[in-house]
DNA sequence: AATCGTAGCAACCGCCGTACA
DNA sequence: TTGTACGGCGGTTGCTACGAT
């Protein structure tokens, strides 16, 4: 693991404007913020830790309430059905974290790009898929590839050893009983993550890896079928595409896509294969 | 028992979009 | 229209536990 200069000398905005602390959240700084936020909210960030009594920048104080603290967070292990959302998703969206996080109730952003990039990544490596564009490694498909996918997964080992570590925060989570139970309001709600998706452009459409492709092919926008169809449709569109069980049929690479030449799925014919 | 390498994940960084004056 | 503050996102870093040697 390469180690470049000590946090304390990294640029920050805001910790460097003063003497603010860094690093892992004691118990009591959470129990500060939880209780905090509980009284008073968490409109603005960037005082909060001032009133708050905390010697922490607002960014930190937000990543901490978002991605631990929150009481709707989930704290067991990735279930096979939520690993199956996430591929689908990722293999829809890319890597929009936040917007497959949306999808996943109790899941947070960070926690669903940590598991991709420590498990599903390597997954997918090792039943020879690319996790980047979904593609099969084939050797046909050359190292460059195989390379590449490596570099952008960070991955070491073929096959995960461990099993996941439980997280050692005294922050009440979501108690994950057998049949899974969920918050009725923990972020599953698709319209409002697909008007999120529309708000923020949606540029690019799906994933990052399709970007480039889709501008050299005119291909699929994803803000322009929002537009054009309208939210909802848009909305039930997607939610039809992660259900759908021959979702993989549409996005499985065939060896010999002949319109993009290179496996890319036709962004096209999946909106037509709506109508 | 000691050392080393790796996995997992919490936390940080920099950038971007939006809201508002 | 412009500048500023802020929230949010994705990528990256670094700490720690744990397995291998």
């Amino acid at each position: 693991m390469k180690r470049k200069r000590p946090a304390a000398l990294r640029g920050g905005e805001e910790a460097a404007a003063a003497a603010l602390k860094r690093g892992p959240w004691t118990p009591e700084e959470d129990e500060v913020l939880a209780r905090f936020v509980a009284r008073e909210g968490c409109d603005r960030w960037r005082t909060l830790p001032r009133r708050a009594g905390l010697l922490r920048c607002g960014k930190s104080c937000r990543l901490r309430w978002m991605n631990y603290l929150r009481p709707d967070i989930k704290r067991c292990p990735i279930a096979d059905d939520e690993e199956d959302l996430i591929l689908r998703l990722h293999r829809l969206l890319g890597n929009r974290w936040s917007l497959i996080a949306g999808r996943l109730p109790g899941r947070t952003d960070n926690e669903i790009k940590n598991y991709w990039n420590s498990h599903l990544s390597k997954k997918l490596i090792a039943q020879g898929i690319d996790p980047r564009t979904h593609k099969p490694l084939t050797a046909a498909a050359d190292h460059s590839n195989a390379a590449a996918a490596v570099a952008a997964t960070s991955y070491k080992k073929a096959v995960p050893a461990k099993p996941p570590r439980t997280a050692s925060s005294p922050a009440a989570g979501i108690e994950c009983s057998d049949d899974r139970a969920r918050p009725a309001d923990g972020g599953g709600d698709f319209a409002a993550m697909v008007s999120a998706a529309d708000a923020e452009g949606f540029e690019g459409g799906f994933g990052d890896q399709f970007c480039a492709e889709d501008a050299v092919h005119g291909g699929f926008d994803m803000g322009s079928a929002s537009a054009m169809v309208g939210d909802d449709d848009f909305s039930s569109f997607l939610d039809s595409l992660i259900n759908d069980e021959q979702l993989g049929d549409l996005f499985v690479v065939e060896g010999n896509d002949h319109e993009h030449g290179n496996g890319e799925i036709g962004h096209g014919d999946v909106m037509e294969s709506k109508q």
